[in-house]
RNA sequence: UCCUCGGUAGCUCAGUUGGUUAGAGCACAUGACUGUUAAUCAUGGGGUCGUAGGUUCAAGCCCUACCCGGGGAGCCA
């Protein structure tokens, strides 16, 4: 007989056939019911067994995390739990799990409550949990939501380069790769290590953005995206920080700041609807550990809404959109800023924003996503565009409740002039970036795009709060186990 | 990297002003149970108190260093 999904089986077959399904045992209650997992859905299948007519050693082998695959009649459950049930008529153990804790090798997962930080520690067998499994269906749907919401408007997706040789993308320290002997390395005249002798001719990283190359690709083929894993070597020790993350990077020519700020809103709700719609189950779970775990906090602490809630609004509000300099405006005036709340002074134009300062703004007084844009030139990156004030740049910023910075971007400077000189002022090497130059020479335009961390978006859609719990095996200082 | 809280049974935690034999819940093992829902009931086993030093008649508790984890900050996506 050939096996089938659970999810398939749940959804799709009435009782009263014969099935097959293979997966992981959960639970093993009354000697009699087995809830079996495949992973395929958050839902479990309960296998009845009858006891008396199986083999006492094959029921002790049905423990916690055994791998098993049962044949049997599908039949309606007469118990509460769950609408249907199969009638185990043979089962095979494929995979023992050992239970007994004076036993070396015992299977880690019990059938209770585990801590976050303990699964952590066992990234290998968390997937095997009703929260990861579910955490990593919805990465899935979301990575596939990306790509469809950007190919359904008529962008193709760039493949930039991970390796690179160009260090002056400015958005943080690199990774440098190297085949060079780490004891003995060839050194110049100077003694520095010489590169010249490495694997390509010249010191070379791994990438902390696509964007450069993206905007290559956006003044040809107009609408562009990336969507690729990069790295950041910051010593960063934070719930919403990665040394490895997946980010996408659209870029769009003859775009202009507003035509970006409306693609990544419409980007942002098209994937929260998209779960909505298409991650029913696993969002209903996630939602309902969110209440579970609120339940351990300060009522003041407490979130105002749901999990699915908090989607539900986002989707259906427009985000408020401000310029840096009304949002200074409104954090001089606030109520934290009179009563010296905040642990870093509003000084006024120039200061850069704290996290405590977006989280007023988003979570205070807006209560909604907040877009900043045309921030002081001198606390942005080189190319962005320069407004005709002399002082402000056009880079827009997105900020989430809870999360903080989840989209970055700008319309480019396209303008080669003003480029240059912006690159000479922050030092930034414009002989390494000669293609990237050359672009304004020939046939440049006006043209647009950001960067959205991807598991920052995967925290506001499953309501986790470390983005170590929304990716697989996390890279971060000193941590790189799986 | 900085600030802060923590590390005690397989997991989650309690452990009083330093004082006898370090506790609980769950998990696990054994037994009972033919409709359970993270089953229930009974019984039982299980500890290098993060590591290394130190103070003391006496340290899980005090001191020093280091390691690891949480929360916050910086940097950013």
């Amino acid at each position: 007989m050939e096996k089938m999904d659970i999810k398939k089986l749940l959804t799709e077959i009435k009782p009263g056939v014969d099935v097959k399904v293979a997966g992981w045992v959960r639970t093993f209650r009354s000697n009699r019911f087995i809830n079996i997992n495949d992973g395929s859905t958050i839902h479990s299948i309960q296998a009845v067994i009858d006891f008396e007519n199986t083999d006492p050693e094959i029921l002790k082998r049905i423990t916690t995390g055994a791998a098993v695959i049962v044949e049997g009649g599908l039949v309606e459950s007469q118990g509460r739990g769950q609408q249907v049930e199969i009638h185990v008529k043979k089962i095979e153990i494929v995979g023992d799990a050992e239970s007994d804790i004076t036993k070396p090798d015992v299977y880690p997962l019990q059938p209770k409550a585990h801590s976050l930080e303990y699964l952590r520690e066992i990234a290998h067998l968390r997937f095997r949990t009703n929260t990861f499994s579910a955490v990593f269906r919805i990465r899935h749907a979301m990575t596939f939501a990306m790509h469809k919401f950007f190919n359904d408007r008529g962008f193709f997706n760039i493949h930039t380069p991970i390796i690179t040789a160009s260090d002056a993308e400015g958005a943080g320290e690199m990774f440098r790769i190297t085949t060079l002997d780490p004891i003995n390395p060839p050194k110049n005249e100077k003694g520095e290590v010489d590169y010249t002798e490495d694997f390509f001719g010249r010191a070379a990283n791994l990438t902390v953005s696509g964007q450069l190359e993206a905007e290559l690709a956006a003044l040809a083929l107009s609408k562009v995206y990336t969507f690729g894993p990069t790295f950041r070597a910051e010593n960063s020790n934070t719930a919403r920080h990665l040394a490895e993350f997946w980010m996408i990077e659209p870029e769009v020519a003859f775009a202009d700041l507003n035509d970006n700020m409306d693609l990544a809103e419409a980007n942002l709700k098209y994937l929260i609807q998209y779960a909505l719609d298409n991650c029913a189950d696993d969002l209903a779970f996630l939602n309902q550990r969110a209440l579970d775990e609120e339940k351990n906090k300060k009522k003041e602490e407490r979130s105002e809404m749901s999990l699915v809630e908090r989607l539900n609004f986002v989707v259906s509000n427009d985000f408020v959109r401000l310029t840096y300099t009304e949002a200074i405006d409104i954090l001089q005036k606030s109520k934290p800023a009179k009563e010296k709340k905040f642990q870093y002074e509003v000084k006024g134009f120039g200061t850069d924003l704290q996290s405590e300062h977006e989280r007023y703004l988003v979570e205070k007084h807006f209560k909604k996503p907040v877009i900043l844009t045309d921030y002081p030139k001198e606390i942005k990156a080189f190319y962005m565009r320069q407004n005709e004030d002399g002082k402000t740049v056009r880079a827009m910023d997105i900020l989430f409740p809870g999360i903080g910075e989840i989209v970055g971007g700008s319309q480019r400077e396209e303008r080669y002039d003003q480029l240059l000189q912006r690159m000479n002022e922050m030092h930034i090497p414009a002989k390494e970036l000669w293609w990237y130059l050359d672009t304004r020479k020939f046939g440049t335009v006006p043209h647009a795009g950001y960067g959205l961390g991807f598991e920052r978006l995967l925290l506001f859609v499953t309501g986790m709060t470390n983005v170590r719990d929304v990716s697989a095996f996390p890279r971060t200082p000193k941590s790189a186990e799986f």
